[in-house]
RNA sequence: GCAGAGAUGGCGGAGUGGUCGAACGCGCACGACUCGAAAUCGUGUUACGGGCAACUGUACGGGGGUUCGAAUCCCUCUCUCUGCGCCA
């Protein structure tokens, strides 16, 4: 959610945005939010005027009672009831109206960064920088379930069983190897200055709404039966909701915090093989960050955010690319969003292992979360970004793949091998 | 699950129908002291909205009611805490 002063003071700006994002269907939301808006006030000047009357009359009631004298206050009852009479109609009014624009101003976009590229939808975002050297095999690489199971490392068929599709056993090294990436994930991150959390992996409702639109909610959300809680679809749900409705103090800023959880989708929708075997599915873990900060520190948090993701990868040899979201496939909430892609030796093309999002104040307006100015002594809205940091399953494809051997071993980076027992390599099953 | 208690500012915590936007404490800001800091002392400090401004409205967990007037009385919902039960 945006700053209605902005919609006030420079219409133009933001429907130079909604344009930017091809939401063109949108643009009369504008001049409908300055009517509504407008309509708000006067009601509200009205309201503000009868309430003030009604102060003084009560005022007035109390001390012609103390001095007795009966009639007058009498008088002043009566006309004390008129006039409530009137602020209930205009405050029924007042709140229909201010529920219309909060509505549309629920659907006005973020406004982008200038350097967000203007597109229309994700064919079209661009390509940032490259990290190591997208190396050919000399070998035809197999699909990453075909390479799990040479290894040992999977079984769907089980799952299938006992929790339907998009669900796998791990099992083994593939298993230790899921969690050691986990376990150096939380660890380079805390050696990045960040605190470790862990969430709680489930919500209350309003902290689902606050965090995401309805129909993000209604296509990934899992609900607690009985029970006004939902899984969390990324920790970065619940570590956000955390500081819901609360006023930071601005030493205790930036909050830069690394967090683990399993996340919980549902995933609606077919999706072609690509997104098979263990790509998409309903529960996964994750190692994330976010960072709430003052709002001239987002820009370099950003920055710092996917790097962070990218000198991950690159420390475990695996070739990533920076891909920046363009302005029509940049979800409403966002002022600029990249992805951390990973290179598919098999697809000899890169696929998404992360996102890095810098939401500015739309989300923190939308939850409350607000520090105190020490300038200026004024509670202002933070910043908050969030970023994956490691999600080893699918991160497990691009490590697979790319660590695939001509003898159909697995090759594990010196960072991961303290964590593997020592292990150089995971062999293929006999 | 059952029983009791509670929900008030950034936090803790007073406040039982008008003089309460709210004592007191902590925190925070500024100042004094200091080479500097800590400690100490002094001053200030609820938030959000409307209005060019003077000014004004709203908010004491949510919703409803009583009343001319509600933090305060009534109903209802939600949540939290303590004890008991159950249990990783």
């Amino acid at each position: 959610m945006i700053d209605i002063n902005l919609i006030r003071d420079n219409p133009e700006l933001v429907r130079e945005n909604i344009k930017k994002k091809f939401q063109d269907k949108k643009l009369p939301l504008v001049d409908e939010i300055i009517r509504l808006d407008a309509k708000k006030r006067e009601l509200q000047l009205e309201g503000d005027r009868r309430r003030a009357q009604r102060n003084t009359l009560a005022k007035s009631i109390g001390t012609l009672m103390r001095e007795g004298k009966r009639e007058e206050a009498e008088e002043a009852k009566t006309a004390s009831k008129e006039n409530n009479d009137r602020i209930a109609v205009i405050e029924a009014e007042c709140d229909e109206t201010e529920k219309a624009l909060k509505a549309a101003m629920m659907s006005i976009p973020n406004i982008i960064a200038d350097d967000v590229p203007i597109g229309r939808d994700d064919s079209e975002n661009v390509q940032g920088k490259v990290f190591l050297e997208a190396n050919e095999k000399p070998f035809d690489v197999p699909y990453h379930l075909d390479i799990l199971e040479s290894l040992g490392g999977i079984d769907v068929d089980a799952a299938r069983r006992t929790s339907g599709n998009g669900f796998y056993y791990l099992t083994g090294d593939i298993a230790r190897l899921h969690s050691a990436v986990l376990t150096y994930a939380r660890d380079f991150m805390i050696d990045k200055g960040f605190t470790y959390c862990i969430p709680p992996y489930m919500i209350r409702s309003d902290v689902v709404s606050g965090v995401m639109s309805f129909e993000e909610m209604e296509g990934m959300m899992y609900k607690i039966e009985g029970e006004d809680l939902y899984l969390i679809g990324t920790s970065e749900h619940s570590m956000i909701g955390r500081f819901m409705g609360t006023v930071l103090n601005e030493s205790s800023l930036p909050q830069t915090l690394t967090s683990y959880s399993p996340c919980f989708r549902k995933e609606k929708g077919a999706h072609g093989i690509e997104e098979r075997g263990i790509y998409r599915i309903h529960q996964f873990e994750k190692q994330e960050m976010i960072v709430i900060c003052k709002p001239e520190d987002s820009d370099f948090w950003y920055e710092k955010m996917w790097s962070y993701t990218v000198e991950l990868f690159v420390s475990m040899e695996i070739p990533v690319r920076q891909l920046i979201c363009c302005s029509g496939d940049l979800a409403d909430l966002k002022y600029k969003s990249c992805d951390i892609e990973a290179w598919s030796p098999r697809q000899k093309k890169y696929f998404e292992v992360g996102s890095c999002s810098n939401l500015t104040d739309a989300q923190a307006r939308r939850l409350g979360i607000r520090y105190k100015n020490a300038a200026t002594g004024k509670n202002e809205f933070a910043h908050t970004l969030n970023n994956t940091v490691v999600a080893p399953p699918r991160m497990l494809i691009a490590f697979i793949e790319n660590h695939l051997q001509a003898d159909g071993s697995v090759y594990i980076p010196e960072v991961l091998r303290k964590y593997m027992g020592g292990k150089d390599k995971i062999l293929p099953k006999k």
